[in-house]
DNA sequence: GAATCTCCGTCCTAGCACGGACTATCCTCT
DNA sequence: AGAGGATAGTCCGTGCTAGGACGGAGATTC
């Protein structure tokens, strides 16, 4: 998506590196999950959904990183392997309360801590905490003006 | 795929802003692209054909983010789209060579700088030259964590 | 030469991405 | 009350994703 002479552009120098630290990361984010037969996606809304009363799928959508069209599959197919469970609900009938089974909160209480455990290292072998706070601050500036 | 929790963990902290700010990125970056009636997978082999002899497929997915198996579809969608062809190698015949076309050409010409060009405020606003390189500096550390 | 190893590109499966279209429901305003 | 508009979740089309299976082709070894 870039070109070398990016490396010497005063701005866009930092765009490779951003998008290969997140790549790389995510990786080994997917490695993981993958161990615990869930895919990234449903793994997001299992831990979204770890410690609430449930979600609608609006709230989730929005929680996550997977968009209203796409929660539609992936709720499916954690359905299916009995994880969550959709009931309709009373108050406003165009919404679907979303919540963990009695499988998929053990699954979440058994699988989040750990995965963060995992990941954890990478980060602590990379960065002083001093350091996290300057690239956390770094990173929101970025990300706001994306967001513009 | 966090809970709040994760904002005071000291190590934690900068997961969901470097998650967040690519994904920033990300949305601005695609919506572009998308303008010029391409995909991100399909800017990205245009781009990394740019300037080149033609590289072969492996290359090609060595040098982009899409993985060889991706490219298979990629490639044909801009093959049917006149923008690049792929060309028997005589050196090594289970080789590919991949190059663009002069429409394909003329293309790149057309829009990788402009593409640069609407990048670059994002940044120029979010940090000052300075900063550029301390993120990146800390991005690049963080990168080679994940790569180990 | 033959067997083996490695590499190349293609194809396949399951799953996810986005945006837009659609229906049902709810809310607001007159 | 009835009209208009907003919101919720689903469905669809096109495309991308990783990873693995596959057959053709070169390289290496004996």
């Amino acid at each position: 998506m870039e070109l070398p002479h990016l490396k010497d552009d005063p701005y866009l120098k930092v765009l490779r590196p951003l998008v290969e630290t997140y790549l790389a990361f995510w990786r080994i984010d997917t490695r993981h999950i993958k161990s615990l037969r869930l895919t990234p996606s449903q793994f997001d809304v299992i831990a979204t959904l770890g410690d609430t009363e449930g979600l609608t799928c609006s709230e989730l959508s929005a929680q996550t990183l997977v968009t209203k069209g796409t929660l539609t599959g992936v709720l499916d197919r954690l359905v299916s392997k009995g994880l969550i469970r959709r009931d309709a609900m009373k108050k406003d009938r165009r919404c679907t309360k979303i919540s963990l089974t009695v499988k998929g909160d053990a699954l979440f209480r058994k699988t989040f801590t750990a995965h963060l455990a995992f990941l954890r290292p990478f980060f602590e072998r990379a960065l002083t905490p001093k350091e996290v706070d300057q690239a956390r601050a770094l990173l929101l500036r970025l990300r706001d003006s994306f967001r513009q």
